[in-house]
DNA sequence: CTGTATCCGTTAGGATACTG
DNA sequence: CAGTATCCTAACGGATACAG
C-alpha cells in the first residue's frame, strides 16, 4: 500500500513511519542543540583537551556549566576523560570517533549557515577579550 | 606564521580564528535546537502543510507551542506562509530551498544518530495514540 | 480553521563559594 | 589544577481559554 494513497489526517502512517527518525534527531538535537556543546566539542577536536585551557577559549563560561558539558559529552561519548593521577592531578578530554564523525556534520551544519543565514539572522557576537 | 607554533594558552588565536564558524554554528543550533523544530520542518517537506494536519501528526503539541514554532520556521525562512483568504480560512505553510537544504544535513545528523547513538543512549520513546 | 493571550511549572544556564 | 555544591533567574514548553 502506497503511502501517499492514504488520506493524510486520516491515520497517523507518517507519524508512524518517521517515528524512529525523529525519535533519533531528536536525540542527537538534544545533545548538541545545548549551549556550548558544539563549541567545546569543536575545540577538544582541535587539541584544547584541559578544562583550564577549554574555560579560557570559552570566554565567560562558568566552571559549573562547562563541567557540566564535558560530563555530558563523556556521557554521550563524544569525548573520553584521561586522568593522570600527578600531583598537581592532570586531566585531559579527548575526541572519540563518535564525536569526530559528528563534528563533520557539524561543518555542514555550519556550512548551510554561511550560506542561508550569516547575513540574514544577526545575534549578538561573543565578545573576545 | 603558522597557528600551531603558538602556544595554546597564550593568546585567544583559536578563538579568533574560528569566531565566524562558532557563531553561525550556534546561530543554525539555536534555531534547530528547539523542540518540535525539526519534526515540524521535515512534516511540512512531507506535504504535510496546515496548521491542524500538523498538529494531529505532531501527537501531543499544543496549539502555542505549535504556533511559535511555525512562526519561527518562517522568521527564519525556512518556510513560506501562504494564506487562502476564504470562508473557512486556510492557511499553507511550504518549505523553501534553504529550509529544503536543512533538511538535507538533518538527515545526515540522524544517519550519525543511528550509527552511534540510536542503541546507546535511550530516551523514552514518544507514544503514538 | 488558524491561530493568540495568559498563566504556570520545569529546566537550562550562570554567579559564587568551596573541595580534593 | 579540576572540578562540585548551592543558589538564583530567565527562558522554555505546555494547558487552557479565547479570538479573527
Amino acid at each position: 500500500m502506497s503511502m501517499t494513497k492514504k488520506k493524510v489526517n486520516s491515520t497517523n502512517t507518517l507519524n508512524e513511519f518517521y517515528l524512529e527518525e525523529r525519535c533519533t534527531l531528536n536525540k542527537v538535537l538534544k545533545i548538541i542543540g545545548k549551549r556550548w556543546v558544539s563549541e567545546v566539542l569543536v575545540l577538544i577536536k582541535q587539541d584544547i583537551l584541559r578544562f583550564s585551557n577549554l574555560k579560557e577559549c570559552l570566554n565567560g563560561i562558568s566552571d559549573n556549566v562547562l563541567s557540566s558539558v564535558l560530563n555530558e559529552l563523556v556521557r554521550s561519548k563524544l569525548v573520553e576523560k584521561k586522568i593522570f593521577y600527578q600531583v598537581p592531578l592532570k586531566v585531559e578530554y579527548h575526541i572519540t570517533h563518535s564525536g569526530l564523525e559528528l563534528t563533520r556534520v557539524m561543518h555542514e551544519l555550519c556550512d548551510w549557515g554561511k550560506e542561508h543565514i550569516a547575513y540574514e539572522i544577526r545575534m549578538k557576537p561573543t565578545v573576545i577579550k
